[in-house]
DNA sequence: AACGACGACAACCGCTTCAGT
DNA sequence: TACTGAAGCGGTTGTCGTCGT
């Protein structure tokens, strides 16, 4: 793996060049890895510098084996995210997501090829869930809807949304899951979301519980204003057959 | 002791996303 | 709005150590 290209040094890191990376964040902070060659006197390109960094020398990285409970997290998360190695590592405190991604192509993959354990598994997806990965992408919309620029309009909107009876849970919700689905996508958005209640709003929103009726309803251009002030998962539908599903 | 198979993990590469202009 | 460079991410590869034959 040893080689250079264009001038740059590849491969194995040796201790001289952890020393020089190390002093040069301590001294400058992460991030601009742009400069970070330069001013670590390095030979490396910022790909690589980062890379070590975060892999590596970073303080606080775990080292060593994976303990029964972080793997049981690692799972469950992977379940529910699939290869999204940085988000589950983000769960698993002191692990890297080359770590994680590691040891799932070396443990569990291993064992998905496994027949015994894919028939164990497709058993248990049909009992729990189908997976679905959610992937967080930013939502624009066109200019023209009349109700996003303010002007008033006629447009018929239907809302379909399962009704939760505590409104905090009306984020989440998703009209194209059970209840139960949305009640188990509810407690993993609590858990790997930023949300300081976490755990408690996971609690009321197991105690609380949802409807199971659907409501599709004539909105107004205030109501569906109000609406997106709360937030919620909306199917719109307006007369030029237009429609989307919006998360607000 | 020699050698091949395999596992673990560090590192690279290419692509996507984001932010600034 | 389009463009560009930086940052981030995930897939893949290379290397090294260990174990079995």
């Amino acid at each position: 793996m040893e080689g250079t290209s264009l001038g740059v040094r590849k491969g194995a890191w040796t201790g001289e060049e952890d020393i020089l990376l190390r002093q040069c964040i301590e001294k400058h902070g992460e991030g601009k890895w742009h400069q970070v060659p330069l001013r670590a006197g390095l030979n490396r390109c910022r790909k690589s510098c980062r890379l070590r960094w975060l892999n590596y020398l970073k303080p606080n990285i775990k080292r060593g084996d994976f303990a029964v409970d972080e793997v049981d997290l690692m799972i469950r998360l992977h379940k529910l995210l699939g290869n999204r190695w940085s988000l589950i590592a983000g769960r698993l405190p002191g692990r890297t997501p080359n770590d994680v991604k590691n040891y799932w192509n070396t443990h569990q993959r291993k064992k998905s090829i496994s027949p015994i354990v894919d028939v164990l598994e497709e058993k248990e997806q049909n009992m729990i869930v189908k997976t679905k990965v959610i992937k967080p992408r930013p939502r624009t919309f066109c200019k023209k809807l009349t109700w996003l620029s303010g002007k008033p309009s006629t447009i018929i909107r239907e809302r379909t949304l399962i009704q939760p009876k505590d409104d905090i849970a009306t984020n989440i919700m998703s009209p194209t899951l059970t209840p139960s689905e949305n009640r188990m996508k509810y407690r993993w958005e609590c858990l790997l979301g930023d949300n300081e209640a976490g755990d408690e709003i996971a609690t009321r929103a197991l105690n609380t519980g949802f409807d199971e009726e659907l409501s599709t309803t004539i909105w107004s251009d205030d109501e569906i204003a109000s609406a997106a002030k709360v937030g919620g998962t909306f199917d719109i539908h307006d007369q030029d057959g237009f429609s989307f599903l919006a998360n607000f």
